[in-house]
DNA sequence: GTATGGATTGTC
DNA sequence: ACAATCCATACT
């Protein structure tokens, strides 16, 4: 039987559940609707230390608030005014950190993804937009709906939650993280990771 | 009120 | 390689 995650799962090092998060089952549910996705690809971001987190320097504003809070909650927000970014906020409450999901297999619902992503029904996706699914931390939350709506949800909880289905035969890849160069030494932390050759990793 | 730039994606 | 696109933030 798949067990979900509970809080103490999160409320450990960024790096560690970062990591750990790998192989892990991604659902949503709305309404009568599950949507699943395996998470293949992770970054850590912890504010002590980390002048690519949002919630650097214990910046505290409406949007990194729930950074503060207790580990296990969603923080969703806006990049590029376009695209959702769906993170999971880890540590004790008041550190500011979390792990952002950057890439994701999808599992069950993909008729709903290719509609949420594309429009079209599923059978009508060509090979590049099939690929193009879920592997990305834009394209994943557009293919599962994770808005704004979903900023805060707790995890422990039964619309927004991550399972653990014994998945762990698979290798740990790792490297600098994504789009960060703007943040001095700490783009070069090796805080990205991806299950090695999986072919849903972002490119 | 105004200016600035981004934890991305799709297209050229 | 670069434009699209607009929200959140910082500053006046």
């Amino acid at each position: 039987m798949p067990k979900k995650l509970n809080r103490s799962f999160y409320a450990r090092n960024t790096v560690e559940v970062a990591k750990d998060l790998l192989g892990k089952v991604l659902v949503h549910r709305i309404g009568e609707k599950e949507l699943k996705g395996r998470i293949v690809e992770t970054e850590a971001y912890i504010g002590a230390i980390d002048k690519a987190a949002h919630c650097y320097n214990n910046r505290r504003t409406e949007r990194t608030e729930v950074m503060f809070g207790p580990p296990g909650h969603a923080y969703v927000y806006i990049i590029y005014g376009i695209y959702h970014c769906l993170n999971i906020i880890t540590q004790k409450e008041g550190e500011g950190a979390g792990v952002l999901i950057r890439a994701i297999e999808p599992i069950k619902s993909l008729e709903q993804m290719a509609v949420n992503r594309y429009g079209k029904d599923l059978s009508e996706l060509n090979k590049r937009q099939l690929k193009n699914l879920t592997n990305g931390p834009g394209k994943l939350t557009m293919a599962m709906k994770i808005t704004k709506k979903n900023y805060g949800d707790d995890l422990t909880g039964d619309r927004l939650f991550i399972l653990d289905d014994g998945y762990k035969s698979f290798k740990i890849a790792k490297s600098k993280r994504i789009n960060v160069d703007y943040a001095e030494e700490a783009k070069d932390f090796e805080w990205r990771f991806f299950i090695k050759d999986n072919p849903c990793v972002s490119k």
